[in-house]
RNA sequence: GGCUCCAUAGCUCAAUAGGAUAGAGCAACGGUUUUCUAAACCGUAGGUUCCAGGUUCGAGCCCUGGUGGAGUCACCA
């Protein structure tokens, strides 16, 4: 009887039938854990059969409840209280739970099922180090992984590396022209944070040079004859800009050259990238160290971004895509809801969708995978919607596996963050913060060991992330991120450290609980680690390990309360204090696997 | 403007599949430690769940309309 739930399901539907001689589906009654605030273990909720039944619930409330007091030996009391009825049960089952949550050390997970599964995140660009958001996107990416792990899957985690294009390139050129041969070691710097700043070195220049050419005859005539004569200077040479980048600008034309030599494969110009992107892959794997996360495949878009050319003319072909007069290729997606989408140029060569076409039959080959998790940010909403769309008209096999996990975005408690602005929140200096944080709070403490500091910090920055539903825009306070009381990751660490330190006084002989009748403090805490199952299936079906995170934190906040209640080691009786001593077992274990799913570790002591 | 998403306590977030009196944390105030370590516990205060209708025995959740915010609608990635 390990599925109570199912069990008062199918009761209920055995008195139904006595009853009132009606058929019911199991479904048709729903059974919930009872409110704190009344009687009972469970509930089963009635109002749904009344119509079918012609009874009034309380009447089929009462009804029921008779008939399973009557037939079911684990049924200790009802209450009928309007529609629902509350089940209380008898203090043997308690005990049998207990006893094969013991001998079944896998009972927290969900019912298992194999399939080959494919997670992308992180995928960053590399002229950059990561950031804050980055830090959403792969704690998401990661404890999906170890999610749909813990449901039975085959899970492999990749991402695609954005490490082409006009981005790098402007690196490159300022390190070129301005750099002088400096390395990272010369400077003392973190790698990837080096070439961020040769970025960053661009666009000043880049932006320098614009405001120059703003006073010059050729850009006033432009601006002179501006479409809308209402608009100011400042503001039509800030939509400009790009357009600025695009023809009059010689650094633009410069870092055009570049990316043009880089295509066409000139050896010095592979030279230096591979040596910035060196830089900033070495910086990545210690982030990504830091973070505890690694992955088992990388592609790197300077590979991918030519596949996809032979999808789309087989498409041609099929007629599932049409071709303008310039050339061009393209995609219908009306019946979609979507929008005629580019597939190809007039110039024969790629685009986005395209590679990301290419991109994904090459895994699916490659893994022989079923599904395909896309970890971005909600601004692709629309870009995945028509790949996904696209895939099924091309009658791809996997179509119907992909699934992008879109998460919002994560803003300051000033706004967005804006690179322009200077208010990005670095990844690296972020973690560094959290842990000084938690070294000064550990230092009161009298605990140095650097090891846990670093685990409180990390435990209080990841789950003040992941305890967010994803689909929702979130704001990052970094004050309160730092914090470590209240609703965070330090605090549910708090309670598995206390009772470890329980369980290092009790020694490790178990003896009998035989005839331990629960307090409804046990009975809760029980029921909660039975619900874990649900919690984990629920998380994988909708993508959302704040479920986890939700559940682990409701666990710790119960046990705090237990723990502040009730002796273990002092108990009343024998039986009592071997009883709680399995429970709190149960607990820790409990605590240190849903931690471990959102990528928290916990320290043994703090 | 079209499409998509969001709106819950002063702030940050919850709320099983539509279920009982919408819950936590932070901030504020008050209390609890010779303790299985207080990164804890208990209490007080804080709500027209954006607005107006509708469906239902029952709506924060579903439907319609509106308001406010975000994203997107490139031969960019």
């Amino acid at each position: 009887m390990t599925d109570i739930t199912k069990e008062i399901e199918i009761a209920a539907m055995e008195a139904v039938k006595e009853i009132y001689q009606v058929d019911i589906s199991p479904g048709d009654f729903l059974v919930t854990s009872t409110k704190k605030e009344h009687n009972g273990d469970y509930t089963l909720v009635t109002f749904a059969v009344s119509k079918k039944l012609r009874q009034t619930p309380p009447q089929i409330a009462a009804a029921v409840g008779e008939f399973v007091q009557r037939t079911r030996p684990w049924v200790a009391g009802v209450e009928v209280m309007q529609g629902f009825l509350n089940i209380s049960l008898a203090p043997d089952y308690w005990t049998t739970v207990l006893d094969h949550m013991r001998s079944h050390p896998g009972y927290w997970k969900p019912v298992q099922s194999r399939e080959k599964v494919l997670v992308e995140f992180a995928s960053p660009n590399t002229n950059k180090p990561l950031h804050l958001g980055h830090i959403r996107n792969i704690l998401l990416g990661w404890s999906t992984y170890k999610i749909l792990s813990a449901c039975g899957h085959d899970v492999h985690r990749v991402q695609i590396v954005n490490d082409r294009g006009i981005a790098i390139c402007k690196s490159m050129l300022a390190w070129q022209q301005f750099g002088e041969g400096v390395t990272p070691e010369m400077v003392g710097m973190k790698s990837d944070h080096f070439v961020g700043d040769w970025y960053v070195r661009f666009e000043k220049k880049f932006v320098a040079e614009y405001k120059a050419w703003q006073t010059s005859s050729e850009a006033q005539e432009l601006f002179e004859n501006r479409k809308d004569k209402d608009l100011a200077e400042a503001d039509f040479f800030k939509g400009y800009k790009n357009n600025y980048f695009n023809t009059a600008s010689q650094l633009g034309s410069d870092a055009r050259q570049l990316l043009l030599k880089w295509e066409a494969h000139d050896a010095e110009t592979l030279e230096l990238w591979n040596q910035m992107n060196g830089w900033v892959y070495a910086g990545f794997n210690e982030t990504y160290k830091s973070l505890g996360v690694e992955f088992d495949k990388l592609y790197f878009e300077s590979n991918t971004y030519l596949l996809g050319k032979d999808l789309i003319e087989d498409g041609v072909k099929r007629g599932v895509f049409y071709k303008k007069e310039d050339g061009s290729v393209w995609v219908d997606l009306t019946e979609d809801g979507l929008d005629h989408k580019l597939l190809l140029r007039s110039d024969g060569t790629s685009v986005y969708m395209t590679q990301d076409l290419g991109t994904a039959q090459k895994r699916f080959e490659e893994f022989d995978a079923e599904r395909m998790v896309y970890v971005v940010a909600d601004e692709q909403n629309y870009h995945f919607q028509a790949l996904f769309a696209i895939m099924a008209k091309l009658g791809a096999p996997y179509a119907k596996g992909l699934y992008h996990l879109s998460y919002g975005m994560v803003d300051l408690p000033e706004g967005k963050m804006k690179s322009r602005e200077g208010t990005v929140i670095d990844a690296d200096d972020l973690m560094a913060d959290v842990i000084e944080e938690a070294r000064k709070a550990a230092a009161d403490r009298e605990m140095t060991d650097p090891e846990i500091v670093r685990r409180i910090g990390m435990a209080a920055l990841k789950f003040f992330i992941i305890k967010v539903d994803p689909r929702k825009r979130m704001t990052f306070d970094p004050k309160a991120s730092v914090d470590l009381q209240g609703q965070t990751g330090p605090y549910i660490q708090n309670a598995f450290v206390r009772i470890q330190s329980i369980l290092r006084k009790a020694g490790d002989d178990r003896g009998s609980y035989e005839g331990y009748v629960l307090n409804e403090d046990e009975k809760l805490l029980l029921n909660m680690l039975g619900q874990c199952r649900h919690v984990i299936e629920s998380a994988a079906k909708e993508y959302s390990p704040a479920l986890v995170a939700n559940y682990a934190y409701a666990l710790a906040k119960e046990y705090h309360r237990y723990y502040h209640d009730i002796k273990v080691i002092q108990a009343e009786t024998e039986a009592a204090k071997e009883f709680r001593l399995i429970l709190i077992k149960l607990i820790s274990d409990m605590l240190k696997h849903t931690m471990d799913l959102l990528g928290i570790e916990m320290p043994e002591r703090m």
